[in-house]
DNA sequence: TAAAACCTCGTTTTT
DNA sequence: CGAGGTTTTA
């Protein structure tokens, strides 16, 4: 293999391919091709493919990447397991999670079930859910998970917190909900494996012994749980190779820990380190500003990238009067960018929260400029997408309460909270199923009969779907249900609008297209449950993919933006309690992880950086002044250039800049004074009303 | 049981 | 300001 085009710590990276391996990787520093080098070069020492470990956090990175090695090495590296540390974690569970006391074939569940879950556990133990947020207590129970321990309760009940007090007693409920469904929540995929090869060490060998070495990309955002299923695959062979950047880290909101990349040397003694600082990425003025934002970050391990291209176009900052100002402004110059010849896919917007992209769309839509915005809740957070999974899972899985509370009376079908109510006392008498307890219904006494009869039905077509849906021809059934129950025209008559129904359909048709895309992949093997499972480990997999098919500008939030890039990115929004997102009440803030934030998005650029701020903002409907961020003073001002827009600009996209001079004295100057931009004759707008 | 008024509450979200 | 959930009413 060819490894002349590698610089020499990327090289060394690649070649060092036993024991522990920490390869600090920056921001565009190649640490992809690092990856890919080093499949590639295992495989030409001639160690099996299926020997060969990699795990991603996307799937999309482990496709990429996947088809990065195939390219390079060929057919041999098909072997090569490249998979997600949820998808591994699913695979072992797939043959070993019976030794766990779970049934043979499990079902995953999603973060909606899983708050129906909490929230029915705190039922039981007479917590008010008004009183504690269930969400609060999920998300309680997920780090305490992700961390590889369980919800405690302060000792001696110390100040603690109460919602912990009420983690801790849900916890055991919860669990025990998703066993008796037959089902695992998302951290279950990595602790179990864990807990697996604790209680049966001939597992974890036969594991360590087929993966003798092991990457991990993304290091960074691991867990505890997932540096705990890493050492328990390589403790023994230590041909352990993480792929990180620390001051990438971003998701420790979400139970990541820094302190795995920080600390691996005790973690993984004996290992080495390689630091990849050159950038192939942007020019040197855009990582000198990123640099001197992430270098005020105490704790961390010091790295300054660097760039051959050392010139570039200085940074613009630029001051709006209010949000609209702002991104009408930035939509102009996405215009002109394109008018002056960029393509639309290299150029993006990037915020903090997605709720920004709003005026952004509305004034791109105004210049007809194409666009598309990357995630937002959109399509599986609809109702009636989630009632037609909620069928799916019905069908394959009838254990599956949640869901089948969900649609036994959607359509309305007259089986109404009250029947449930007491269908479900009675099935916890008689510990039977839910669904059983339905089949059953003439049996209960306190139940009218009309209602034992509607009950009878429903179960009747759920049985004879589920025995169809056994024999395949899934997409095609599921038209059939749908138009039986008249799903479409309910759903249609319950839309405020005519043009909500048809999006609602759509999004129906949607889904089962999905479902049709997938049964065609995977022909006869397809059954509803490995469907379902793939759902959650992949949502976006199976949808329509217009993405390349036209050059689109790219709207998406800061995180989304991780391991991308752009020639021209704009951050908007860069202000205080935005940037540096504040924290709702309770939640603590984390300044160090929204500066990373930050430097995440200004090395997303290659050739221009602009970034944003509107000097007031309406926030529930009252307009609030707002001040720049801090970030912005850290970044040295012969670096910038400084626009202040003081009107609407009218006619033909301009762009109204102040000298460099007078950029320099006005920067980061109090709102309070709007600055007419030198030469413009446009009135300024005044701000104290 | 279902539509209508009412209220409350606003992050990020790879899996 | 607006979506979503909850309570009120027919």
């Amino acid at each position: 293999m060819d490894l002349s085009h590698l610089n020499p710590p990327q090289r060394s990276a690649v070649l060092t391919t036993e024991g522990p391996l920490l390869v600090l990787a920056g921001a565009g520093s190649g640490k992809t091709r690092v990856i890919t080098h080093r499949i590639c070069h295992l495989l030409d020492k001639k160690v099996p493919a299926r020997s060969i470990l990699a795990v991603t956090f996307t799937n999309k990175a482990a496709s990429e990447m996947k088809e990065r090695v195939v390219h390079m090495a060929g057919q041999r590296a098909l072997g090569v397991t490249l998979s997600t540390f949820h998808a591994f974690g699913a695979e072992v569970l797939k043959e070993h999670l019976s030794k766990l006391g779970w049934p043979k074939k499990f079902a995953i569940v999603d973060t909606g079930d899983q708050i129906a879950l909490v929230r029915r556990a705190m039922k039981e133990r007479q917590i008010d859910d008004k009183v504690f947020d269930s969400r609060k207590v999920l998300t309680l129970i997920s780090r305490a998970k992700s961390s590889g321990t369980e919800p405690q309760a302060k000792p001696d009940g110390e100040e603690g917190e109460d919602i912990e007090l009420v983690a801790h007693l849900v916890f055991p409920l919860y669990q025990l909900a998703l066993k008796a469904q037959g089902a695992v929540d998302f951290d279950d995929l990595i602790v179990f494996p864990s807990r697996i090869f604790e209680k049966h060490p001939e597992v974890k060998e036969q594991f360590a012994k087929r993966f003798r070495y092991i990457m991990v990309d993304e290091y960074q955002d691991t867990n505890k749980a997932q540096l705990d299923l890493l050492r328990h695959l390589g403790d023994s062979h230590r041909n352990v190779c993480v792929v990180g950047d620390d001051d990438q880290c971003i998701y420790s909101w979400r139970g990541a820990e820094v302190r795995n990349i920080l600390d691996f040397e005790s973690l993984f003694p004996g290992g080495k380190e390689v630091r990849l600082e050159q950038n192939y990425r942007s020019n040197q003025v855009i990582l000198d500003a990123a640099n001197s934002v992430i270098e005020k970050n105490p704790d961390r391990r010091a790295k300054r990238m660097w760039s051959e291209v050392k010139g570039g176009p200085r940074i613009t900052l630029c001051t709006a009067p209010s949000e609209e100002d702002e991104a009408r402004w930035v939509a102009s110059e996405v215009k002109r960018a394109i008018v002056e010849g960029l393509s639309s896919d290299e150029i993006a917007i990037l915020y903090r929260v997605n709720g920004q992209s709003r005026f952004l769309e509305e004034f791109l839509r105004e210049r007809e400029v194409r666009y598309e915005v990357i995630g937002g809740s959109e399509f599986f957070d609809l109702r009636e997408v989630k009632d037609v999974i909620a069928y799916f899972r019905v069908i394959a899985n009838p254990k599956d309460e949640i869901s089948l509370l969900r649609i036994v009376n959607t359509p309305a079908r007259g089986i109404g909270d009250v029947t449930m109510e007491r269908l479900t006392g009675w099935a916890l008498e008689q510990k039977v199923h839910l669904f059983e307890a339905m089949g059953r219904a003439a049996e209960v006494e306190t139940l009218p009969k009309g209602a034992a009869e509607k009950l009878g039905e429903f179960v009747a077509l759920i049985e004879r779907y589920r025995k169809a849906f056994n024999k395949g021809n899934l997409s095609h059934l599921t038209r059939e249900l749908l138009a039986e129950i008249q799903f479409i025209d309910s759903a249609r008559a319950s839309a405020p609008s005519l043009a909500a129904g048809d999006r609602k359909a759509k999004a129906v048709a949607h889904v089962i297209q999905s479902l049709e895309v997938y049964e065609k992949r995977e022909g006869k093997k397809a059954s509803l449950l490995t469907y379902l499972n793939r759902l959650s480990l992949d949502t976006k997999s199976d949808e329509e993919e217009p993405h390349h098919q036209a050059g689109r500008v790219t709207l998406m939030t800061l995180h989304g933006a991780k391991g991308l890039e752009w020639k021209l990115v704009f951050m908007v929004g860069v202000e205080e309690d935005l940037l540096p997102h504040s924290g709702m009440q309770g939640e603590l803030p984390n300044p160090e992880e929204e500066r990373r934030l930050c430097y995440v998005g200004m090395t997303r650029a290659r050739d221009r950086l602009v970034m944003t701020r509107a000097a007031t903002r309406i926030k529930r409907g009252k307009e609030l002044a707002r001040t720049p961020s801090r970030f912005l003073a850290d970044i040295p001002e012969q670096l910038c250039d400084v626009v202040e827009l003081a009107a609407i600009p009218v006619g033909p996209p301009t762009v109204k800049e102040q000298s460099f001079f007078s950029a320099l004295r006005d920067r980061l100057k109090s709102e309070k004074e709007p600055v007419v931009a030198a030469g413009s004759g446009l009135d300024s707008q005044s701000t104290d009303r």
